[in-house]
DNA sequence: CGATATCTTGATAAGCATCAATGTGAGTGG
DNA sequence: CCACTCACATTGATGCTTATCAAGATATCG
């Protein structure tokens, strides 16, 4: 891993007064925020820190995607969250890393130091209200995600995933989707096994729902019918 | 449901600067929060606030158990927490409710008004920190969840719910745990059956892990065996 | 003390995991 | 440029775990 320090000249690239801690701050306040974030590179299957770690930093994504998870001691995985371009991760008061982030793709992110970015939380005013926010956006998700885990049927589970991963492409019509995660990621993600998230996207094509150009690039083919089976409305097994 | 207001004599005995808001937080940055709470109590299955419901309030548990929960259309539940005494609920900057919360037994609780809250925010120096910090601990926690919810066996659920009872209830040696909630309650915590939960609890008395006396209490016999099946690390089923 | 909710237990089956084989695609070196 | 390799994905056969449904036991409350 190599750093470039914030002055670095493709800095302006990834203007820091467009992340999304800074969005909604005044320059102004969102000034000392820049001055405590590195600009850092990460290639696939680089661990940005482990569970376990000491909790020093937190970051912002600004390209790629990370993965977030805990593991068992028997090596049994589940993925907490994957988060993309415009997210924050490690962003807790934990003094020790409470999972793993390790990137899936090649990425790019900001990092704070935590000790200067808390002290930060009492000077900048609107900072904390923020935090707070984002917290609560992710508190919101980890509801979301508790119910799928616990309650949803493997062909819900499939489908909420591309909801959600739709939903973060930001399209809306028929539509194709990037998957830049693993077949196992997904499983781990959703607490099925790679074999049932293969069978599930098969009988996903045969409904007609979805179509797979490559295994990377899902297709979104009847949107409503996706969004009805993520709900858990329908006829659980057409 | 009933209102006591704050001034009411019985509540010297739940002394608001001793409130998990407050605690941390001086006497004076203490007083404003004072004034915009109230005291409620509610039976038994009584809904605090209904999931979709405009979220106006914040809540802390000063006495009894409630039940967060979320549901799918045909009615599957998942209850994503059990707040007791001494914990907050409610605690989100949405404007609508993402859970459904019931009082399980009897509960007394403080109320404050959303609006108010967030308002003293920017002027109580380290509330903003308290509410970060108390959103950071739900995250842990929430990540803990979904690692059980999603990769967990039966019994290692069972074994989780006891130890995390256990703690709850402070208690360490060989002890006696109390469970307010039903079976049905501790089915859609760990997402099984009422009958999976049942036959799993009676499988640890079985192996001498644990015994109960009555339905509502649970004897803990072997910690360590108890704290090490919650942790996935035994031979998955002795 | 009877009525009702809750809990336990049993028989059966569904859903998903497991294990193994095959298929596919991207990158590599001959 | 093509065969080779390796990682990833799909598919299939089988079995385990847990759900489902139903009956019986226990507890709780008026």
């Amino acid at each position: 891993m190599y750093t470039i320090a914030p002055v670095a000249k493709d800095v302006s690239r990834f203007d820091l007064t467009r992340s999304v801690v800074c969005r909604g701050l005044s320059q102004q306040a969102a000034r000392p925020l820049m001055a405590i974030s590195s600009l850092h590179r990460k290639a696939p299957g680089e661990i940005l820190f482990a569970e376990g770690d000491e909790a020093d930093s937190i970051y912002e994504v600004l390209r790629g995607t990370v993965r977030l998870y805990k593991l068992l001691p028997d090596g049994r995985r589940l993925i907490t969250a994957f988060v993309s371009a415009g997210r924050l991760l490690g962003l807790a008061l934990d003094d020790v890393c409470v999972y793993t982030a390790e990137a899936i793709t090649d990425v790019t992110l900001y990092r704070y130091k935590r000790t200067a970015f808390e002290r930060l939380v009492d000077e900048v005013p609107g900072l904390a209200m923020r935090l707070l926010a984002v917290a609560s956006d992710e508190l919101r998700t980890a509801q979301e995600r508790m119910l799928l885990l616990g309650r949803k049927s493997a062909t819900e589970k499939v489908a909420s995933f591309l909801v959600l991963m739709a939903g973060q492409q930001g399209s809306d019509g028929a539509e194709e989707v990037a998957i830049p995660m693993t077949r196992s990621d997904i499983a781990d993600y959703l607490g099925l096994t790679i074999g049932t998230v293969s069978r599930t996207l098969t009988k996903l094509i045969r409904q007609g729902v979805i179509a797979i150009p490559t295994a990377n690039r899902i297709e979104i083919r009847d949107r409503d019918d996706l969004e009805h089976l993520a709900a858990g409305e329908t006829d659980r097994d057409l």
